[in-house]
DNA sequence: CGCCCGTTTGAAACAAATCAAGTCTCGTGG
DNA sequence: CCACGAGACTTGATTTGTTTCAAACGGGCG
């Protein structure tokens, strides 16, 4: 099904919201987030991308497509071709399901992203959006000695959180201050997940079973 | 497939967070919404569902389930059995690909809210989503002479919104005085649906080819 | 060296939440 | 038949969380 490998660098553009034709990626390596702007620029970002990740299946079943999508470090992506959904879903139904796996858990992650710009404070949303993204990295086997990598600036944390940069910046001292997470050199740590669980009001299980594709 | 139909009447449970078995449906009839809450009780409304939406993908693939889902009016149901998807999946590829469809589609939807809900201010949020409920009532052929059913309360609207109900209500009246829209007995109409878009910062393109199913 | 980007800080302005009542409708029971 | 209570909606006053504006700091890089 695979008909190509690409490599994008950090900041560059992987999927643009209004185009029209797109591929069906997954991510092999590095972070890449997905988004989308209002018309006066406001931006919101919907979900962070990790390898396994897959990127475009909206943009197969909607045009135009409804979402950028954006590198945060260099990008390997490995692509599909045009109908090897299709040719997917005929020859290999348990592939398919776990398309649909990915699909459906995409979701689930949206669904928890709202939650949190609905009706978490501030700090509660700052500390559930850390702990997503230590588990992430986690299960993606980015952990080490304890610490995680953090590719995005404080801007790209306020996008993701629905505040302000500057509000952003304070929530995050604040949290520091606390001695619940220390943040250096771009990577996370944090002093205790069940503490920051509690902190975010968050009561999420794991990602469970994620499919290999 | 189908191995039961089922009728629940307004305000009853048709799924429980939380919970370990649980089936797939999709809504033949009636109105429904799909919400998580938070340890203290703070509630978010993630999706209204109208006939046609799959209920419980979601809990097919993760346990516990992530969300719950309450009839807002009567609301009849058409339940699947056991593995049904993975029979599907095996034996009907298409149907598979249009269940993959639907939830595309349907995080889609999800996109949008979070954008309102972490972008949007509270106008531009209640337009936004009024606009949607137009059009999702449109496309399910319930509009009648310019108006759609509305069978959310203000404290509906709020949780769905991220919103106060108070800040909800006096937003509404904003509108209704700006003569953007109506609301009378349950039922909403829109002066100019393009007027109001603008007024949401609104430009999503019409839900196109949904599958039947 | 100077510039750009990411981060930090302070002060002021604002949007939205909260608190607290009050109205209206509708269904229920005395 | 009417008093009662519950639920939905409305209103005003006040507080607070968050944004906006403005500026400064530090590091990396050409």
């Amino acid at each position: 099904m695979k008909v190509g490998q690409a490599m994008v660098s950090a900041g560059a553009s992987i999927l643009h919201e209004g185009g029209r034709a797109a591929h069906l990626f997954t991510v092999l390596r590095g972070w890449a987030f997905r988004y989308k702007t209002l018309p006066d620029g406001r931006r919101q970002i919907l979900n962070i991308l990790l390898p396994g990740d897959l990127v475009g299946l909206q943009a197969e079943i909607a045009t135009p497509v409804p979402h950028s999508v954006e590198a945060l470090t260099e990008v390997e992506l490995c692509a599909f071709g045009e109908d090897a959904l299709w040719t997917l879903y005929r020859d290999h139904p348990e592939l398919a399901l776990d398309v649909t796996w990915l699909s459906a858990n995409e979701e689930r992650i949206v669904d928890e992203a709202l939650v949190s710009t609905g009706r978490r404070t501030a700090l509660e949303r700052v500390a559930a959006l850390l702990v997503y993204l230590y588990k992430r990295a986690s299960v993606a086997g980015l952990v080490q000695s304890g610490t995680a990598p953090l590719p995005l600036t404080q801007s790209h944390l306020a996008d993701t959180l629905g505040l302000s940069l500057v509000h952003t910046n304070r929530t995050l001292q604040r949290l520091r201050k606390g001695g619940f997470i220390r943040l250096e050199e771009g990577r996370l740590a944090i002093g205790d997940l069940t503490t920051l669980s509690r902190v975010a009001a968050y009561w999420e299980a794991v990602p469970s079973n994620r499919p290999l594709l």
